[in-house]
RNA sequence: GCCGGAGUGGCGGAAUCGGUAGACGCGCCGGAUUCAAAAUCCGGUUCUGGCAACAGAGUGAGAGUUCAAGUCUCUCCUCCGGCACCA
């Protein structure tokens, strides 16, 4: 071992040698606990970034530590390769966007690689082949044999100057199109969805029961599905039929509150409507202008409630009043049954409409603990309450009335207790090209035939000319023309494509069989489920209810035996960094800080910055995410080519618990080097006959003592925070600890340097985990002729704990006063006898009487006086 | 608006079950080494007072429970994240 570490020699020599023996290819073996280990896998975008460092450091140092455990670990890597950047990227370099993926893909599997992650590379999957898609167009067919996968009209937006669909996020925050910067509309086309909302019920459910996710991630899925219990029941039309109906069906999640609807509004696209706007050229105008805005949230977000009456009036089953009905924007006809009952004395939202259209207010529900004026805000508190102004129901409590109104609207107004979901069925059609082809074909009435398992896949065209915005095959014949599967009809081929989502929803499971020829075989039932996942929190929402969702499917179609597709989960905070920019017109310029001069005051913190390319100051901004928009982001591999994988992999880790924020900072990576470096160092002038030595635990003096118990207590303590805390900070603090002191340890005795030698060995196996190149080089160092990988995790030696004196910390009115050192088996009353007798408590008690001595065994007296 | 999370030295953070607040790292200060610098090594570093021993203050603000509170309870402030016309 040379005595200076050289990162670039170090790592590539390592890798090397796990190459070569293929070390991290893992097969299927009941004798031992298998652990599958799970990063969320990367959009091929051609550059890592530091977020993917974070990422999967963390997978690897799990995977890593349980393989010293003992178990059988699976830890796979892959590329969620279709999308929409490819599609941007190829209209703007004129190159087709399976060229542009792959040649991503093959640059980023490089990079990747020079971070020692211990991957089964032989299990890669890219969700954009046929191999791997074919099976998704496979299950969708099954899918639409078993009616969870049904076609529908359903809203996209669409640029009237592109004359194309649009993505959410290609619509700016002004409903702009990122093109053409045309006002996007909104248009009905027929789309295909998943029946998720069947699923909605076990997926709540069982969101309780995963305890090895964070409880933030939970609350979200448990938010987003949105479950409501109600009443839906009929308002009579006043003055008969209009348009076939004799009703306005409502559904309200507080029946107790019917006798205090004043009014009703109805959606723009309920039947209603339309029947009134065929007449009324002021309704349809107002139809047509909430048809306009966009789809986007952001767009929604902006829209003032607006309303207009239909001149309509209603029947108030309980009070039997005439209430009149309105439409309003803000009624979404894809909730509930798109009309709604307002009770402006009981709803903030009904309450602001009503002033607006001097609506009247009545106050059904009293408080029964404070004053309530309905006139100035609506009052809606559920508990402590009573109704008024309600006939029958007066007098009873939210439930009561709850359950008294629903009855009453059973018999008097086709009442029915209903359950509703904030979550919608997903929808899988996307406009784009850069996707999975949605396996159906139209015959020439327009029905949609699933295409038949022997002609899957249905193979996209890579071969294209990308030369507007529009998908190309929707304009290729060879790829439209085609016979009705069954029958020698000719058919249209559907040219949309799957959401990704579709692909990132089941992939985990094919990394169980990555060459399988069926969607999934048996070796899923024994890797599944992921007994780790880790990835953005990001992703909280969509992504991992989706592969909920899709776990559930597989599982009902019999593919695989497990309810839930991940055990535990870890979400991973941002990498931030410092930002710096310009802004001379309105529109910062970001610069790099690899651009900039910087400047400090004198206690270390930025107090100034120059450009270096024209020597003029940039203002400091705030620490944000690293992004290209923000030109903030450190590269990696400019990291690792300076400080070697292993540094960057360690300081990734260091500096905060991995569900918090990282911050980037230089020194912080130059620190962790020089720790490697100052290991490396000591690991390397170890005398090598060290290993050769033995020790007797009683016959270790006391500083030999003290260094084995630090050495044990360390393991103890790596293990937890790995294991149990996932705080890999704190780890790395402690090994720090347990360095700094095995390398003060000067003691050139046998057993001294037995201690020492026992020190470092446990030290290199923790760190093996973090920085696996240059802890299997020190392995080799420290005299072992085993590969570090193939060594088991350290154990703790319970009798290098004990100790035998401790340091008994004394108070005086819960104030610190002194330490004592006493024997580990010293009895209360000794304690409290010599915390009484030192000197600085003698003097802070004195001319005070004790009241009380609180002695707690083997830590702490405290003293009570006055 | 609703639902989460968080506020601790100059900075990132530690304190795991109510028991020594500030581990570990960065930065800064001093020293050694050097012709000099970088690098490296050693020491110091919450604030105030003191040569020191020690004393006082101190975990966003205010109250409370307790022998003992960063940790528990209540009220409030600030920041971050998610959802947001869901009837």
């Amino acid at each position: 071992m040379q005595e200076e570490y050289d990162a670039t020699t170090v790592e590539s020599h390592v890798q090397d040698l796990w190459n070569a023996n293929d070390a991290f290819q893992v097969t299927e073996d009941e004798t031992r606990p298998k652990y599958y280990c799970l990063c969320m896998f990367p959009y091929p975008s051609g550059s890592l970034h530091m977020g993917h460092v974070r990422n999967y450091t963390i997978g690897d140092v799990l995977s890593r530590y349980k393989r010293m455990q003992g178990f059988n670990v699976l830890q796979p890597m892959g590329w969620d390769a279709f999308g929409l950047p490819a599609e941007n990227a190829a209209i703007k370099n004129n190159t087709a966007p399976a060229i542009w993926t792959y040649q991503n893909i093959d640059e980023m599997r490089e990079q990747l690689q020079r971070m020692g992650i211990a991957y089964d590379w032989s299990r890669e999957i890219a969700t954009c082949t046929p191999e791997y898609y074919r099976w998704e167009q496979w299950f969708f067919t099954q899918l639409v044999k078993k009616g969870l996968a049904y076609k529908k009209m359903a809203t996209v937006n669409w640029d009237p100057v592109e004359q194309t669909v649009l993505a959410n996020e290609q619509v700016d925050a002004d409903g702009r199109g990122w093109r053409s910067g045309a006002l996007v509309e909104r248009r009905e086309i027929s789309q295909w969805f998943l029946k998720i909302t069947q699923y909605a019920e076990e997926l709540l459910e069982e969101t309780e029961k995963l305890d090895g996710w964070p409880d933030a991630v939970r609350t979200m899925q448990r938010n987003w599905i949105g479950r409501s219990e109600g009443v839906e029941f009929d308002f009579a039309l006043a003055d008969g039929e209009l348009a076939g109906e004799s009703a306005i069906r409502v559904y309200t999640t507080r029946p107790d509150t019917v006798a205090g609807v004043t009014y009703m509004a109805v959606a723009a696209e309920h039947p209603l409507t339309t029947h009134v706007a065929a007449h009324n050229a002021d309704i349809q105008a107002f139809v047509e202008e909430c048809k306009k805005s966009g789809t986007s949230e952001a767009a929604m977000e902006k829209l003032e409630k607006r309303g207009m009456p239909l001149g309509i009036e209603a029947i108030n089953p309980v009070s039997g009043e005439r209430v009149p009905v309105y439409v309003a924007n803000f009624v979404l006809m894809t909730y509930g049954t798109g009309a709604v009952m307002s009770v402006p004395g009981h709803d903030q939202r009904d309450h602001e409409f009503a002033k607006k259209f001097n609506l009247p207010i009545k106050q059904v529900v009293q408080s029964t603990v404070e004053a309530v004026n309905v006139v100035d805000t609506a009052f809606t508190d559920k508990t402590n309450t009573v109704s008024i102004n309600s006939d029958q129901f007066d007098g009873l409590d939210f439930e009561a009335c709850f359950k008294a109104t629903a009855d009453f609207l059973a018999k008097e107004a086709n009442g029915d207790k209903k359950v509703n979901y904030r979550l919608r069925d997903w929808g899988v059609s996307r406009q784009r090209y850069w996707g999975c082809p949605i396996p159906i074909i139209y015959d020439k009435d327009g029905n949609a035939h699933p295409v038949a398992e022997e002609d899957l896949p249905v193979v996209l065209p890579e071969d294209v000319a990308f030369s507007g915005v529009n998908s190309p095959i929707k304009e290729d014949p060879n790829f439209i023309n085609t016979t009705v599967p069954g029958t020698n009809e000719p058919g249209i081929r559907e040219t949309d494509t799957f959401d990704t989502f579709f692909e990132s929803s089941w992939y985990y499971a094919r990394y169980a069989c990555p060459d399988a020829n069926a969607m999934l075989d048996e070796r899923a039932n024994y890797w599944l489920p992921v007994d780790q996942y880790i990835g953005g929190v990001e992703h909280a929402v969509l992504h991992l209810l989706y592969a909920r969702f899709f776990h559930k499917l597989m599982r009902d179609v019999g593919l695989i035996k497990s309810d839930e597709p991940f055990t535990r989960l870890l979400t991973q905070g941002m990498v931030i960094a410092e930002t710096f920019y310009r802004d001379d017109d309105g529109k910062p310029e970001y610069f790099n800080a690899r651009d900039l001069d910087l400047e400090y005051d004198d206690k270390g913190r930025i107090s100034g910055a120059t450009l270096k390319s024209d020597g003029k100051p940039v203002t400091v901004g705030r620490i944000e995410k690293m992004s290209k928009s923000k030109n903030n982001g450190v590269d990696p591999l400019e990291m690792i080519d300076r400080y070697g994988a292993d540094t960057v992999r360690l300081f990734s880790m260091s500096d905060s618990p991995p569900h918090q924020s990282l911050e980037w900072k230089d020194g912080g990576v130059e620190g962790m080097n020089r720790f490697l470096r100052r290991v490396w160092r000591e690991v390397s002038r170890l005398p090598a006959e060290a290993s050769q030595h033995v020790f007797e635990q009683a016959d270790l003096n006391d500083e030999q003592k003290s260094l084995r118990r630090k050495t044990h207590e360390t393991i103890a303590k790596v293990t937890d925070d790995i294991e149990r805390r996932y705080t890999f900070n704190t780890a790395i603090a402690s090994m720090m600890e347990l360095f700094n002191e095995a390398s003060r340890f000067d003691d050139r005795s046998d057993s001294g340097f037995a201690v020492q030698h026992e020190a470092f060995s446990a030290l290199v196996r923790l760190l093996s985990p973090f920085t696996p190149h240059i802890a299997h080089e020190m392995w080799s160092g420290l005299g072992y002729e085993s590969a570090l990988i193939d060594e088991a995790w350290p154990e703790v030696d319970e009798e290098a704990l004990v100790r035998d004196t401790i340091t008994l910390v004394i108070q005086v009115n819960g104030k610190r006063r002194a330490e004592l050192a006493m024997s580990a088996n010293a009895s209360k009353e000794e304690c409290e006898a010599a915390a009484l007798a030192e000197e600085n408590v003698v003097r802070n008690i004195e001319g005070k009487t004790v009241r009380k001595v609180i002695v707690v065994p083997g830590k702490l007296v405290n003293i009570v006086a006055n």
